[in-house]
DNA sequence: AAGGTCTTTGCTGTATACAATTCTTCAGCA
DNA sequence: TGCTGAAGAATTGTATACAGCAAAGACCTT
């Protein structure tokens, strides 16, 4: 989602953008505080002009909110947010996939997801995983879920998957690195291959509720990783966007 | 959605964006056409600064397209892309309407929606209904769809039913007043309204698909309108954003 | 005459200076 | 001691100046 360029040729507004967004997400910059424009800019290295334009960029994004009599302060979310906005995602998805379902693919659609899944059934394929194959899955898994948005083909809907995808704890892989410690987490893996197993076969059969379904229920796999890492305590240091998360009562 | 201040205490980002919006809907500024910032801010009477923002607010709206080598475009839509922004609204609306449902509402909350059923049903109660009604109608209307979004009580959901339907097109009432000429107008108004009513009560049942569903069902009754209004060819000049729909092939 | 290259012009992206508004703090009064 | 008011400080919103880049046009060469 987020395409590396060469640290030169960036342009200032993205750059901001890119810090700030490392700042919220590592917990510098604290939920409910107000972000000081001269202190983005000292963050940042460059001048107000594009860290306002990244400011309002994060706002769009979800990461900041604007304060009624001027400049933005960092958002909170509680566990409910988190839930819900994972809900989104996967009513966003469950879309995705019905369209693509009722719509028909080609066979030349479908090829590089086949390809994303053997790959994906390589990694989990051991007893034990390590640290580094959950890594790979993370990008493998995000590869998956935008392959099926573009399935689509309906830039709206695709455009809003991304939407909802943007929030870092209701991205596809969210939760991963967050269960990669847990004795659970091989079979999370491995039924939520089946899920993505089950969509593609669904899509191809023209089978629409299915894959809408399936989807949804995927997406749920998710919601509970979080639990299930918020039981545990401990393995939320992975997941970077943990500091936003307010402490439900 | 768009809150109406004074004329002279508003931002001049606000007024930049608020001008820009209307320059597109009018079609003065043509779908694949370049925006110039210089005439721009010709056009706002506002310096560079402002328009720069109201041009990022308003690519995140969806109404500009950014432009690989720098600035921004009209984008525009194909007649399946307005109808996949339609169905991506209902599919939000009727993800809060089952969260409402299996969440529980109070009496408290759906008071002022049966209101709001009450007015709509004293609009459409006359066999001819006037164009002053329509209009009445579409403020009532969103109302209504502002008030069951918040039904939800999830920040996340109300957040991107909001952003489904920031495009005019997909707004709640895009097409009504495009129908205000057809003859089948006062019919569709009737099943909308039943439509209302029967989320309503789906709700306090706790009933969620059905919640869910109806809506679903409910957006479609937008896309009917659209097809109507353009097989009639003529009504469209009432629906604003219609300039940015390209003939499709 | 056609193609390529160089120049020029206009644009956007960035920085900074200025203005206006809001928040804070301190003093005075009830 | 608490509250209200005003003054000051700081921060945001706006305007403008500058720099870098891209597209378009003209001229030269083949």
């Amino acid at each position: 989602m987020a395409e590396r360029e060469t640290e030169r040729s960036i342009s200032q507004t993205v750059r901001a953008q890119l810090t700030l967004r490392d700042l919220i997400l590592t917990g510098v910059l604290r939920p409910g505080e107000r972000i000081s424009e001269l202190q983005a800019v000292e963050a940042a290295g460059v001048s107000r002009t594009p860290v306002r334009m990244a400011l309002v960029r994060l706002e769009e994004e979800g990461l900041l909110e604007a304060i009624p009599s001027g400049g933005f302060m960092v958002k909170s979310f509680s566990e409910r947010d988190v839930l819900d906005s994972i809900e989104v995602r996967g009513t966003m998805e469950g879309l995705a996939a019905r369209l693509a379902a009722e719509r028909g693919v080609s066979v030349r659609d479908t090829e590089p997801m086949r390809e994303c899944l053997a790959q994906i059934d390589e990694l989990i394929a051991p007893q034990e995983i390590s640290f580094d194959a959950f890594s790979a899955y993370v990008a493998l898994n995000a590869r998956f879920h935008a392959l099926l948005a573009e399935l689509s083909r309906s830039p709206p809907v695709i455009r809003q998957v991304d939407r909802a995808s943007a929030l870092p704890f209701a991205s596809p892989s969210g939760f991963v690195m967050a269960q990669s410690a847990l004795p659970e987490a091989r079979h999370i893996l491995v039924v939520a291959q089946e899920h993505h197993r089950i969509v593609i076969d669904a899509i191809e059969n023209r089978e629409g509720a299915r894959a809408e379904g399936i989807m949804r229920e995927h997406a749920r796999l998710a919601a509970r990783n979080l639990r299930l890492a918020v039981k545990a305590r401990g393995p939320m240091d992975l997941v970077p966007a943990a500091v936003l998360i307010k402490a439900s009562s």
